[in-house]
DNA sequence: GAAAATACCATAATATCCCATAATATCCCA
DNA sequence: TGGGATATTATGGGATATTATGGTATTTTC
């Protein structure tokens, strides 16, 4: 499974084309689907990404597990409905729906943020103030940060 | 199996024809019949769709699985009576029979919805109410809406 | 032979390919 | 270990291909 670590900015064009990093690229490459899946998050206003192995598992679950309550089924369902899936171009780009950019106000910038197993992206700035709205809550309630929760689900 | 994911809107012309969106239509094209299969939901007013691999194997496995209860077993088969199987034309069309075209309420436009294996096709308005309530009771009952099921470890 | 269905052609908008380049990173050998 | 040689990125723009969508012509069907 891929592992998505650090982060970049790269410069979105006219085209709306975006310069995925090499290093996300490289375990994406390796993927049945040469590119990458991408949601609107339903957290904020960011995208999440993840490669399509991590798809195709949710699928296979959604169609194999009868242990969903319908209200669960739905609502995953609205997530693949949503999802968009990005191929790469010669050069390892992807193109930004024009609904993403929307919902993660992007401009000409986009924020790479590596979570492990999947990935964000980001408008810097809107990244930069939560970010900082995140430490200073943390250091108000004095949470020590450790690498225990990783984050299920995207 | 194919995946289908994210959403598209097309229109129906006067000879009740819909192209197929370009995504969907790439994987259904590699399969042994170059179309879909389409029926009328029996939970609402949209039209379910995949394409004929699905339909061989839910078949075979109707065959030589002995797992199923009478009600399972008769539902599928009358899904089965219902399934119209829709080839693309040369530009990737469908012709939308009258009968989902009412079971829909489809008028000029068409929503593709992908939900993995298979997707859905409704009326762009009908959807959106559907959706909104999907949203709501999910909050009232307080289901996380993530797609939870990552199996085996992260 | 009339109506319906299907095949065929046309086109504007969009997306994709292909090439170019400058900046950066990586390699390789003295 | 240093530093030039080579490869890889990130980025841009023009050319080409694909899509979605019409309309017209030809074939079925009854």
């Amino acid at each position: 499974m891929a592992l998505f670590l650090s982060t970049t900015i790269n410069k979105m064009d006219s085209k709306c084309r975006v310069s995925v990093p090499s290093n996300f690229r490289s375990s994406l490459q390796k993927q049945s689907f040469k590119g990458l899946i991408a949601f609107p998050s339903y957290k904020g206003s960011n995208i999440d990404a993840c490669g399509i192995d991590r798809m195709e598992r949710i699928s296979d679950d959604l169609d194999n597990n009868n242990e969903y309550s319908q209200e669960e089924f739905d609502l995953i369902s609205l997530y693949f409905g949503e999802a968009e899936q990005l191929p790469f171009d010669k050069e390892g780009r992807i193109v930004m729906p024009k609904k993403l950019i929307e919902h993660a106000f992007i401009k000409n910038e986009v924020l790479f943020v590596g979570l492990g197993p999947t990935f964000q992206m980001w408008n810097p700035e809107k990244y930069k103030k939560i970010k900082e709205l995140t430490i200073k809550r943390a250091s108000e309630k004095k949470l020590n940060p450790r690498l225990k929760p990783i984050p299920k689900g995207v």
